[in-house]
DNA sequence: TCCCATAAATTAGAAGCTCTAACTTCGTAG
DNA sequence: CTACGAAGTTAGAGCTTCTAATTTATGGGA
């Protein structure tokens, strides 16, 4: 008799922790080549040499594993903001420390495309209904963000100024406007140059960010840009 | 025999377009109720009352009824913004007409969510392959806005100024991302209100458009925010 | 060492989809 | 009136998700 007890964290949760992890692998393989649409797992298990439904001892449904790929994808955009966070530790200004942080966000993005946009889609049936993961989703993205703003550590994210989370929202939708069109080939079809309007874009909307040494605790100037 | 000049625009044309257009609206109710992967041609055909694949004598491929579904969502979005564009042709500020075209470009996109987010979809399988109907579709959106800004008709929009073109496309990335995170529930989702977030981005982005009375043309000032 | 409960994988198959092919129906031009 | 061409029909191939029943493999307890 095995128990959940020992099934948790033993081996046998452990391989299939390592099959997910396989079939994420040709899942996102898919989804790089042709959309989540291409995403099949009737043609992942057949790359993986196992037949049909055997992955659906893994995920129940098609639907459970594009939510595991999505929240992979949040994870993964907020890790390689967490690592431009502690890169910057040294630099003094707060708007540059913000602009390398926006840099890193981009980065990701162009790097991932389908999978950047995978994170704003899953909202499709029901946009109005499910508000609990968004929430989460976005509480995750603005995170590193708020932590540049606050005083230290000493208060939590989750109960950050109103006006550091107004302005960090704002810098987010900046933010996401360009990265969301220059995946979409908007600035190469038109001639423009993206390095160029994200760079002096990201400027604009850091530079009255104060620095600690003028300002207490660093807070943000909250109106205007 | 009826010629290729008596089939176009005579009854049986007509009949035919009457049909894509029937065609189009349960398709677009589908998107409405499921997102775009829930539009099946072979469920508006049984809503349709005709069985099966009587409808691939109007459209060859799933894929072409959602080309056209996402044509016909550019043109009534770019209409709603031609409508804003002469509703304030009485306005002497043309900061103040800007941001009617940009409230005109939220309002449709808020009406419309499913679509809007259908028209920053289609690049997907080879997102940086087609980069002609991307520029042809994002000369189409900032259309109105460069006659805005132009002298007043004597230079075509195809070859508008670049500074006017840089400052249109910036003012397009802003409107996007916060227009886009606005649907996606982001807002809702962290209690920050959509209205004023929106209203003082919109004024801060268009607050330095030169008025046709102090400077020659109404010709944006091209840099800064 | 043997047994047997449990997990994993298998095949079969239902229901849905896109899209092709062949056939029938029907309106209309000549 | 004929006969051509367009529209709609059924049949069906091939794909998908997902369920059900069955077999195979594994590993702890006696």
């Amino acid at each position: 008799m095995i128990t959940a007890e020992q099934r948790r964290s033993s081996t046998h949760e452990r391989f299939r922790e390592q099959v997910r992890g396989d079939v994420k692998g040709v899942a996102l393989s898919q989804l790089a080549a042709g959309g989540p649409q291409s995403i099949s797992l009737n043609a992942i298990a057949k790359e993986l040499g196992v037949s049909g439904p055997a992955l659906y001892r893994y995920y129940a449904k098609r639907d459970d594993l594009l939510d595991d790929i999505v929240i992979d994808a949040y994870h993964d955009l907020r890790d390689a903001m967490d690592q431009a966070v502690v890169a910057t530790t040294d630099l003094p200004d707060p708007a540059e420390r913000m602009r390398e942080l926006a840099r890193a966000y981009r980065r990701w993005a162009l790097e991932h495309p389908h999978r950047y946009e995978l994170l704003f889609k899953p909202l499709f049936p029901g946009y109005d209904a499910h508000g609990e993961p968004i929430a989460e989703a976005s509480a995750m993205l603005i995170g590193p963000a708020l932590g540049l703003l606050g005083d230290g550590g000493t208060r939590s994210r989750l109960d950050a100024r109103p006006e550091d989370v107004d302005h960090v929202v704002r810098v987010w939708s900046r933010l996401h406007g360009i990265v969301s069109l220059e995946i979409g080939g908007t600035y190469a079809a038109m001639d423009v140059d993206a390095d160029e309007l994200f760079a002096t874009e990201m400027e604009s909307v850091t530079a009255r960010l104060a620095r600690p040494s003028t300002v207490q605790q660093g807070r943000a100037v909250p109106s205007g840009d």
